[in-house]
DNA sequence: AGCACGCCGACT
DNA sequence: GTCGGCGTGCTC
């Protein structure tokens, strides 16, 4: 360091703290030469030296050269070689947002970026806007439209051309998939003088009504409650739990909310489960508002959600629809989150850095002072916990707002009863019954595949995944043997790999042989089986839908993905066909995700004016978690679990984490598990529990072992307290070195 | 996580 | 002799 020699210094060299995209807890710091040209602030990213490699972190803090008190002499640090953004990529609420994530989850900073981060961003790509521009119809377009001087088979053009036609100002370019126009005939019609192209620097948005309000929609008094009451706190931060039963019409709710927000200048941003649902909600949306509205979610290349982040960041885009990850998207000027469907599994991210998009929406909310409206007919305990905590605003939506007859359910008691197939008598009499009333059937079956394991019928040899432990689902089309845990496969045994014989059969029940025994019971129905194997096609979902609200299918069969958001308004009956797993099962949360299941499935049907009807089979009729679904509804269920919650202390009412750790043998992992419990108990005073090392449910998985440790308290700052004293020390374990680790806040269910 | 360094086995 | 296996250690 130079000093004048009045000993003002004159080193205005900066030391700037990077979060970098390491497994490690901790930033990196780094010299920033006094005349540097753009001025460092946190939330800029930069490219640093790391070892022998570079990489884009994030500046976390900036101190003056003088002040730097580090392990490392200061001389020794290396100098960042650039800073990426002219200014920070985020408002305080948002770095806000991530210190807290970071203390919260004690996950490593470089982890969370990477998650906060759209990954062109993280890769290092510029933060820029791309030009967008506009394609119009030009004169002698519209002559040979009406001259029809468009070659006949020639019906792309001719259409690309009657939409232009129709749309005066012309069409965006980044706009062209939602008008269905490919830019390759876009080229040749350019070529033809037909078309042009304007490149332009902003978004023209210019519109005198933002909303197209239907026709003779009245809301319910409900309804009209709820709105106000939400209303009432656009200014500041509060969370409302919108408990709406099905057809309760939550969706207008938002949507008029979302009416205010944009009035007064301001964004919405709505999360919902899964890509399948994006473009419901978008339609739903854009046919409601002239608005700018965006999408984020993994469907979209790289490229478009830069695109559609940054259009969120600079508030070009009042609302913003996207799963999970668009929590984090920066907001020019937020105004309200909503989340629906809040109970859902797919709002918790369970690669890498694992958070709940659901509580930290609430966090954002609470920086930003603006509204979280949650969403659902089968709330989380957790969402309904707070309420009694006073933390959370519960506003009820129990009237139905369009017309539609209640729904009658059904046990069907396995026990002692053939079965055709998993079919018991009652269940196919039932499907005959709607299908004679031409009428729909959705049967539920959460296995895909065939049959869940393949067996020798003379030796009791079993398809087992050497990987995993577990068994092989039989996949019948391909013949294959499929591992659904670590998804290796291999080619089906024709005869016993262990007695030759060629006694092998498949056992147990999944959507594939479901279909065929359903095939075989209505031959003269048309059956869809909609599960992962039956999607993978990119509009492969979307088809069906369509098929099947055109009335193209009369039985469906499916998996998980048709519980979820789908209104087939012909549907009357809905079989469950197999409740036993999802009752009975080590996961003390199965029962409220069975009750979830059950009421959203049982939301599929009765949306018309025809009764509906759920028919759930199982063996364990006397499951008090059914009868209370089905006589008093889910609040009821809700409620005497949580009594059981905290009577047994357990999540939501207490509050947990978890070590995970494998490794490809098991004792390493044990060792790990067993030095961390040993780290944390020198802090017997503090009131958290340890449990464990046990191995996890699926103990081994893709040939790697694994372990937990499980930490639970009533009392959630201890438990913080507690891992915030012993991280340190346990991510510098040598043992630590020898396996794969990390920690999860709140975790649920194994994996 | 990467990447380099380093120390032992089977190859031209 | 040396090519390369992955164990260990470090990143500012």
């Amino acid at each position: 360091m130079l000093s004048k020699p009045n000993g003002s210094t004159t080193n205005h060299e900066k030391v700037i703290s990077v979060a970098v995209n390491v497994p490690l807890r901790r930033l990196f710091e780094y010299r920033l030469a006094a005349d540097y040209p753009i001025p460092p602030q946190v939330g800029q990213r930069v490219t640093v030296p790391f070892g022998k490699q570079t990489k884009t972190g994030v500046i976390l803090a900036i101190s003056s050269f003088e002040d730097y008190h580090g392990d490392l002499p200061v001389e020794k640090l290396k100098f960042i070689t650039s800073i990426l953004d002219e200014q920070s990529l985020f408002g305080p609420s948002l770095l806000k947002l991530y210190q807290w994530m970071e203390k919260y989850y004690h996950a490593p900073p470089g982890e969370i970026w990477q998650t906060i981060l759209p990954s062109e961003l993280a890769k290092g790509k510029p933060a820029e806007r791309s030009r967008d521009s506009i394609w119009q119809i030009t004169q002698q377009g519209r002559e040979a439209l009406a001259g029809n001087q468009v070659a006949k088979n020639a019906i792309k053009q001719k259409l690309t051309l009657a939409k232009l036609n129709e749309n005066r100002h012309g069409i965006l370019h980044s706009r062209l998939a939602d008008y269905d126009i490919q830019y390759t005939t876009l080229k040749t019609l350019a070529g033809k003088n037909w078309v042009l192209r304007d490149f332009i620097d902003a978004l023209p948005i210019a519109h005198d009504q933002i909303t197209n309000l239907p026709n003779n929609l009245v809301l319910t008094e409900q309804q009209t409650k709820a709105i106000q009451a939400i209303s009432q706190s656009l200014e500041q931060y509060q969370t409302f739990l919108l408990f709406g039963v099905t057809a309760s019409g939550k969706t207008e709710v938002y949507l008029r909310l979302i009416e205010q927000v944009i009035l007064q200048g301001k964004q919405a941003l709505v999360l919902v489960p899964e890509i399948g649902l994006t473009p419901q909600t978008l339609k739903r949306f854009k046919d409601r508002f002239n608005v700018n509205i965006v999408v984020l979610h993994s469907g979209l290349t790289d490229q478009q959600r830069l695109q559609n982040w940054l259009q969120a960041k600079s508030g070009d885009a009042q609302i913003i629809i996207g799963t999970r990850s668009a929590l984090f998207s920066e907001l020019f000027s937020p105004g309200i989150i909503i989340i629906d469907e809040e109970h859902d599994q797919s709002f918790r991210q369970q690669q890498g850095f694992r958070y709940s998009a659901r509580d930290v929406a609430m966090v954002r909310a609470s920086f930003e002072n603006i509204p979280v409206v949650l969403g659902s007919a089968s709330p989380s305990l957790e969402s309904l916990i707070n309420v009694d905590k006073n933390k959370v605003r519960r506003l009820d939506l129990t009237e139905k707002a369009q017309s539609q007859t209640d729904v009658k359910f059904r046990i069907i008691d396995l026990k002692k009863q053939s079965l055709i197939n998993g079919l018991s008598r009652d269940l196919i009499a039932g499907i005959r019954h709607h299908l004679d009333a031409k009428s729909q059937v959705l049967l539920f079956l959460n296995r895909r595949g065939y049959a869940p394991v393949l067996l020798c019928h003379e030796c009791g040899w079993s398809s087992l995944c050497q990987r995993c432990d577990i068994h092989y689902t039989y996949h019948h089309q391909s013949h294959y043997l499929q591992c659904h845990h670590c998804g290796s496969n291999r080619k089906a045994p024709t005869q016993c790999p262990q007695c030759q014989s060629e006694q092998v059969v498949p056992v147990g029940l999944g959507t594939e042989r479901l279909a065929e025994a359903v095939t075989a019971l209505f031959p003269d129905a048309k059956i869809a089986r909609i599960d992962r194997d039956t999607t993978r096609r990119k509009s492969a979902m979307n088809d069906y839908v369509d098929a099947i609200k055109g009335g193209e299918i009369d039985i469906l069969i499916g998996t998980q993905m048709l519980a979820k958001g789908h209104h087939f308004p012909n549907v009357t009956l809905v079989g469950l066909i197999d409740m036993d797993g999802a009752l009975y099962s080590a996961d003390f949360r199965a029962p409220e995700y069975a009750a979830q299941l059950i009421t959203q499935v049982s939301g599929r049907t009765g949306r018309s004016s025809k009764a509906g009807e759920v028919i759930i089979q199982t063996h364990h009729s006397d499951h008090p978690m059914l009868s209370q679904i089905i006589h008093s509804g889910y609040a009821t269920f809700a409620e005497s679990a949580i009594e059981e919650r905290v009577e047994a202390e357990l999540p939501p009412h207490s509050f947990a984490a978890m070590f995970q750790a494998e490794a490809p043998f098991v004792d390493p992992v044990k060792t790990f598990l067993q030095d961390t419990k040993q780290i944390l108990d020198r802090y017997s005073n503090l009131k958290v529990e340890l449990l464990g090392p046990c191995p996890a449910l699926y103990t081994k998985k893709a040939g790697k072992f694994r372990y937990q440790l499980f930490l639970q308290s009533v009392n959630r700052n201890q438990l913080h307290q507690l891992l915030s004293l012993t991280m340190n020390d346990i991510e510098s374990l040598a043992s630590a070195k020898k396996v794969r680790w990390r920690v999860e806040i709140d975790p649920v269910g194994d994996s």
